[in-house]
DNA sequence: TACCTTTATTTGTCAGACAAATAAGAATAA
DNA sequence: TTATTCTTATTTGTCTGACAAATAAAGGTA
């Protein structure tokens, strides 16, 4: 009962003034650019005290949504999907299934993305792969020095052509780091196993399938190089 | 040099307490369920006003990360990793390019989904598929009515079985209504050349491959699914 | 020991005040 | 008239103080 009682979050004033600025916005002519009433006038309209506007200002203030040019006023501007997102995006502050979760979502969008990767591959994005895998040092336990680790797989995500993907990886890849680092102990007998189903797939191996322009090789070699997460988030459930 | 001056928000005391209180969740020991200091003393703590403090912790309300019990004081809380996105994903507040992104973005997930899809394919699922199916009509512009169009797909993510894949599908999935009705006169041509080249695909086809487990085909298949919106797309852009 | 009363605590809300910097308008000089 | 300087009004950012209301804790009573 107790339990139930913390759930049910009374609504405040904040939380309904927050709710009516949204509706205004999405439901007004205002656009991107454009100015929006005073905080004095918008209080007096929907009736409440300066500071409950200021608090639900403030929340749009930082999903992005306003901006506020001190002293001239408010405009509406183009909010970047993440703003919000961004700050929770922490291993300190997600329990562990939503983690495995996140792991699991960008996997997912990294498999799906191998169409469009063929579709955009030029002959200078082979380059840079080929240079960022030469600078690159894989270790003993099959791990990759977390530079070339990163700018790999970031520099696909780019050649893929969706920046909010992209922004998205981003802001996810250190959810991976963090796992690699809690997890060093399950991963790595896993990924011993994985040696000797010979599913072990480096960079470099990849790499040839984009060269060849084997769109279903790389697909499958990538969903094995995925492996050793997949399994070790199985065996977390 | 005007919109060079715009972009330059400067940082206001609100956004600085915003930032330690983050960092003091997410350097200190406290963990989901554990109560926090009350306003009063968190104001003194940090050096502001308790208004300052107040507009700080309404944001991070909104997130989700910490709950408020009245008159009983503040406890940190486990955030659903969308609570900030949910309230801008909205065509009136997304630019065109961005929503057209994150439709691409929700493709390319439901591509990636694929092999997980037939790992937890189960025989009541395959059953449930075909309910829907029975019960949907497919128009003559080989569009299907809203209702089961939203089911087919959201029980896909269901049986890919991540929870916020699909709390993603589900945030994201008007932005699709919004475009097919505003692009209704671009699709429909793209729509009849797909016919032509004998590449529309029904979610009747996309049964019949789960059906007989035939993951390639599946996923070939629904990539042709998705073929309107892609052509859409790339002529928007 | 069980029940009732009182008190302290803490968030939610309101009101008012002032600084600072800009923009607009007014005044002045060329 | 034009260009420059000065003045004023506007608006956000910040601070202070106040009170209601409901809970939890403490104290008192049967």
């Amino acid at each position: 009962m107790e339990h139930l009682r913390a759930t049910i979050q009374p609504l405040t004033l904040v939380d309904q003034v927050e709710d009516k600025l949204l509706n205004y916005l999405k439901e007004s002519d205002i656009s991107v650019g454009d100015s929006i009433p005073n905080e004095i006038e918008l209080a007096a309209t929907i009736g409440v005290a300066r500071s409950v506007l200021r608090e639900a200002l403030s929340r749009l203030k930082m999903l992005g949504i306003i901006e506020t040019r001190p002293r001239r006023g408010m405009i509406m501007t183009a909010p970047s999907v993440f703003n919000g997102m961004k700050r929770i995006i922490d291993p300190r502050i997600l329990d562990e299934q939503t983690v495995f979760e996140m792991l699991h979502f960008r996997i997912t969008l990294e498999i799906g993305m191998c169409s469009d990767l063929f579709l955009n591959l030029t002959e200078e994005d082979l380059c840079e792969l080929d240079d960022i895998i030469k600078h690159s040092v894989l270790y003993e336990n099959n791990e990759y020095d977390p530079y070339s680790e990163y700018n790999f797989h970031a520099k696909l995500y780019e050649i893929a052509g969706n920046k909010i993907v992209s922004e998205f990886q981003e802001m996810v890849y250190p959810l991976m780091t963090f796992v690699n680092k809690k997890f060093k102990d399950l991963i790595e007998p896993i990924n011993i196993e994985l040696e000797k189903e010979g599913k072990i797939v480096t960079h470099k191996e990849l790499f040839s399938y984009l060269k060849e322009r084997d769109e279903d090789g790389f697909t499958k070699a990538l969903k094995n190089h995925f492996l050793s997460y997949k399994r070790l988030m199985r065996s977390r459930t």
